[in-house]
RNA sequence: GGCCCCGUCGUCUAGCGGUUAGGAUCCAUGGUUUUCAUCCAUGUUACAGGAGUUCAAUUCUCCUCGGGGUCACCA
């Protein structure tokens, strides 16, 4: 059987997208929005989404941070191809492209020191020339000098058009004379660099479609040059305008609030931050909700939106709270076992979800919610017993209290609105006189859901101990 | 500074020569509610500026201004 080089996609209609990051922290919320627009891609297409963690910088990365963006991606549910590549492991392949190029005369040895290059650019900059390398070794026969290990550069055009076709942008066409030189493929120690090993990889792994931040624009000539000296087909391009901060400034770890699992912590549901983060950047016509089977059959890098975005979060935040509204009770039950929350033997739960979940933005707010009202009160918010408590209310919440004693068969909500009616009918009073104070004696506080969907959750003999109790603290 | 990209409500966006410039969010107001929230209704707010091209420009071209990205033996 006649071998396939693995880069030759040309005929091929298998979409290969990937997310290559580099493992030194967290999976950043940028990054997260191009993994998932390449993994949306690949999977309307029938495609493959692969990951390739970029760890040659030995001193910054960190298998923590590996963990951690995997972890992120299980989180959020997106699932990549294959075996995970670490670039890392594939020394032994990129010395042999070194190789390759070297002895076709495509790149070669510079024995140019560090401060031989210093100073060079120093001298660019007070001529206020353009700072690049002045090709000294590209035709070099000599006697290399001494004590000098040397970087290989490869030979990159010197002059001509290089145009970068992208599927966002359009063909951005850059001159060479103006960005390009000799740029080192490998270091003097031997380790290969960043555009050397990125387009190998990319080809290597059959990658034809390349979905990135447009911080990386300003690379793919460069990475196109590379393509080229090898032989590789070049994959279309797709550069996501950045997402920027309040200020306008390309979002990064300073900002707060990038690191996705942050999210989770804070009370975020997979599909709100993901539904969250398709819309930006990207629209289709006025629709906002995308379930993830929306997502992949209409999402199309092509729709890109051409301008950076800022970050906010209001919308992720109404988004979540569709979510949890649109959440099943048993399904809440269990995420909110994440916020220390434990319902799962609360006989009462159902009509507490249903109540509550109309109400918070995040699970952690559920969480909070849900507390406030199966655990007693511990104190009285001041203004909230001013307000209750400025009539004589003890009385009626003692009728009240008499009526709920001598009550059977109290289960729903309008079980326990029924006695409240009573009592207002029978005092002759409005529903606040009752509403209020009892609200106050059973959360400690105003706010919050209906005061007979509170008694139906906790109960005759709990409600009847927070009357009490409320009327000994505040009498 | 060189090179490259971008510019519609505060924010996310629709628009692809002719629209009262649409939707969403936020905010405000009203209704519903014993409270708060939800929900419903209503409202305020945008084509950066200037020249062209055209019968007609938010839409096409150029310039200006503004913003961003990138210029390593980092990725």
């Amino acid at each position: 059987m006649p071998k396939i080089p693995q880069h030759n996609f040309k005929g091929s209609l298998m979409v290969v997208t990937r997310f290559a990051p580099s493992p030194t922290g967290y999976l950043h919320i940028g990054g997260l929005r191009t993994a998932l627009f390449s993994y949306l891609w690949a999977r309307k297409n029938g495609g493959k989404f692969v990951l390739r963690i970029e760890d040659t910088d030995k001193a910054r990365n960190s298998e923590e941070a590996t963990q951690a963006i995997l972890k992120a991606f299980e989180w959020l549910g997106l699932e990549a191809d294959g075996e995970i590549t670490y670039q890392s492991k594939r020394d032994d392949i990129y010395a042999k492209y070194i190789k390759q190029l070297l002895d076709e005369g495509k790149a070669y040895k510079c024995y140019m020191s560090k401060e031989e290059l210093t100073e060079l650019r120093e001298t660019q900059m007070a001529n206020k020339e353009r700072t690049k390398y002045d090709g000294r070794y590209r035709d070099f026969d000599g006697t290399p000098p001494e004590g000098v290990e040397p970087v290989i550069r490869i030979k990159a055009p010197l002059s001509g058009e290089i145009i970068v076709k992208d599927g966002v942008k359009g063909d951005i066409s850059f001159q060479a004379e103006d960005i390009l030189d000799d740029f080192v493929i490998a270091r003097a120690d031997g380790s290969p660099t960043y555009n050397f090993v990125v387009a190998i990889d990319d080809a290597l792994m059959g990658i034809n479609e390349v979905i990135r931040g447009d911080d990386h624009l300003s690379n793919t000539p460069k990475q196109i040059v590379v393509y080229e000296a090898l032989g590789f087909d070049i994959p279309a391009f797709y550069h996501v305008p950045m997402i920027h901060n309040s200020k306008g400034k390309k979002l990064s770890k300073r900002d707060g609030a990038t690191d996705v699992m942050a999210y989770k912590e804070m009370g975020y549901k997979p599909e709100a931050l993901l539904n969250f983060l398709v819309r930006l950047g990207w629209s289709h016509g006025d629709q906002e909700i995308f379930s993830m089977e929306e997502m992949i059959e209409l999402f199309n890098p092509k729709d890109i939106n051409k301008s950076a975005s800022i970050y906010s979060t209001d919308k992720l935040d109404w988004l979540n709270a569709h979510y949890i509204k649109n959440t099943p009770n048993n399904e809440l039950v269990e995420l909110l076992s994440d916020y220390g929350v434990v319902l799962t033997s609360h006989d009462k739960k159902e009509i507490l979800l249903d109540a509550l979940k109309e109400r918070a933005k995040t699970l952690k707010e559920l969480a909070e919610m849900v507390n406030e009202i199966v655990i007693a009160p511990e104190s009285y918010d001041e203004k909230a017993v001013k307000k209750a408590f400025k009539g004589d209310p003890i009385p009626i919440l003692n009728a009240f209290g008499a009526k709920l004693t001598n009550a059977t068969e109290l289960h729903l909500p309008s079980d326990y609105h029924a006695l409240m009616e009573e009592v207002v009918n029978e005092m002759e009073i409005g529903f606040g006189k009752i509403g209020m104070p009892l609200r106050v004696a059973l959360l400690g506080k105003m706010g919050g859901p209906n005061i007979d969907v509170i008694m139906a959750v906790i109960g005759k003999e709990e409600t009847l101990l927070r009357i009490a109790n409320a009327i000994t603290a505040n009498s």
